[in-house]
DNA sequence: CCAAATACTGTAATCGGTTACAATAAAGGT
DNA sequence: ACCTTTATTGTAACCGATTACAGTATTTGG
């Protein structure tokens, strides 16, 4: 920065001015001072900047499974607003442990990142809440009550609701589900969808029906092997997400039953595998991408200190009726809801 | 740092030793300043000291695609040994765009980063090599030949040469290659691979047969729809990755055929769908967390200047055999390659 | 018992920008 | 013509750690 300034023939701060204030220098030496810098090819020196002005522009994004399908596109929305304001993305993968999420915090406590969006918030609330009163934080998929921090998610108690009432509609009564682990606050909520679906139908619930899979294919296809091993096996299952309801299909099919014929199933995410796979796969869409982004934008009002217009913002969700859960086996692969909404099912959309 | 100094009855220096040189300083006033700092809850400043030692202990690695079931893997392998080694990982993610890896460049130049991943190299070879010579740069999975960056890959071209003479040796003439992009090295290797081993087979080859995809089920869906609509259309398809092949099946399968009768399948990277998917998908593996880690250990040693032991690895990669190429119809779904090594094809086997 | 080596600690310069404040020049107003 | 305001630029303090160097205390060796 020197050499610039003396080849340029002015000081230090102009150049700087030139860099970072380009309105406060007059057009000749800014001319000039570019000039020069392009010359002597100068980078300015980033982390000398962060240090002095204390921003590094830079945000951690926890996740808790970086391979997972779901969250990819959820990190895409994230990261596009965020360059799009000059800010880069630092992905934490936690790899579903909680000891890692509580590490990754520390970079926040040491200023390493000017924000941070978890994708997975498996500490207490009160942790949460420690850290999100001092540092700008966001929430999102997850949703805590009586939490503070600014969050984005679906409402995950209806929309498993509305998986429950469809299997339902279709005649259904013998309908299993396979959670995800407990200690994680979507599995309780989708768990609770089901329950308060099944109580208001005054359909009896076996605790046999209720299976904890811990997110992966392979506990997906275990689980349904326990639950097919049952007396009374269930004519339907909802899956706490699309990677273990994929999991659940291959352990119908290895049972030498069919889905749907066999076993309805019901996934969550909808992920890009979903109308991909055979069957075509029932499940709830996630706006994604829309809820990375909304993430994003919320954490840059926290950063810049802007009030925000609330705090919880719950976007909508879609049962994505398809071929695993039966209902379209009759019809058109196309078909609407009750509601008028076009369900397209069209292969190879996204 | 001044509050602990003084807490502690010890100059800043002494504190600093603490935290970074514990050696230097004697046991009871080591105890006395871990004491301050604890009970004063203190957090050194991180880019303070990124700034002093002009080291950031980050790592940059670009991806092409971060939604990819392939990188995944990879990107898990290198942040493994970048953690344990005290770096932390900074995702650029370019979606496929040359222009977005140029800009990620600029994060070394600025010292943003104490050294770089690539794994997508779309920029020529002369400003890789330009990048490469001043800063500590990996290139993975991509392979350059007579270029000087250190390298992490398999050898595309004799694996996509195995799976056509598997072809071969199971009576097929009529083959063809779904490629990736062509700008793209991976999929000129792949290419000459089949090439070469329709040459070696004295099999003609004709410019039909050969379809360019984009990486995305989609394209693989058109192309092998482009392929099927020909007059004579082939009976084994070779496919540049899995996410293409399984575009590629649904296809065959929208047309009333079904894959292997109809037409066998080979897909590349043996990503975990892989062996999910029905029909099972055959493939070629590459060892995706051991190229992570590889290249990570490398760059290690590029940014400590310990000398290289070489500078081009290419690691093992593998034919899996399942159900989509047809062999094993009429045998069990575990098999052995012609070198007697197992072939697992385990379902749920990861 | 003293010199030399060793162990420990403190002082202060330093990294490369940013920015408050001061200084100067130019423009505008009466 | 003179004062005020505005625009532009320079000077130098500052951010919070690290570390070379110097100084002091302690141990070792003869």
């Amino acid at each position: 920065m020197q050499d610039v300034a003396k080849r340029a023939n002015v000081s230090t701060a102009t150049v700087s001015r030139v860099l970072s204030n380009p309105d406060k220098v007059s057009e000749s030496t800014k001319k000039r001072v570019l000039e020069a810098i392009d010359e002597l090819n100068y980078q300015p020196h980033v982390v000398a900047r962060q240090f002095r002005t204390m921003q590094t522009k830079i945000i951690l994004v926890v996740v808790p499974d970086i391979t997972s399908a779901f969250f990819s596109q959820i990190l895409r929305g994230i990261e596009h607003v965020a360059i799009e304001h000059g800010y880069q993305v630092i992905l934490a993968d936690t790899e579903n442990k909680t000891e890692r999420e509580r590490e990754y915090m520390n970079i926040l406590h040491q200023k390493q990142a000017d924000g941070m969006v978890l994708l997975t918030a498996r500490m207490n609330k009160h942790e949460l809440e420690e850290i999100s009163d001092a540092f700008p934080v966001v929430l999102a998929c997850e949703y805590m009550d009586e939490l503070n921090t600014p969050t984005v998610s679906i409402d995950n108690i209806s929309s498993s609701r509305k998986a429950i009432q469809h299997f339902i509609d279709m005649g259904h009564r013998k309908i299993a589900h396979i959670t995800g682990p407990m200690d994680v606050i979507l599995s309780r909520d989708r768990l609770r969808g089901y329950q308060q679906a099944m109580y208001s139908n005054d359909l009896p619930m076996d605790s046999l029906y209720i299976q904890e899979g811990n997110f992966t294919i392979e506990s997906g296809y275990n689980q349904m092997k326990k639950l097919l091993s049952l007396d009374e096996p269930p004519t339907a299952v909802f899956v706490f997400n699309d990677e273990m309801a994929i999991g659940a299909i291959n352990a119908v099919r290895d049972q030498g039953l069919s889905v749907p014929e066999d076993i309805a199933v019901i996934g969550f995410d909808n992920i890009n595998m979903a109308p991909i796979f055979t069957p075509k796969l029932t499940t709830i869409d996630q706006p994604k991408y829309e809820i990375g982004q909304k993430a994003m934008n919320l954490l840059l009002s926290l950063i810049n200190k802007e009030p925000l217009e609330k705090r919880k913002f719950v976007l909508k969700d879609e049962l994505v009726i398809r071929e695993t859960c039966g209902y379209t086996l009759s019809r058109n692969n196309d078909s609407r809801d009750k509601d008028g909404n076009a369900i397209s099912t069209k292969i190879l959309e996204h």
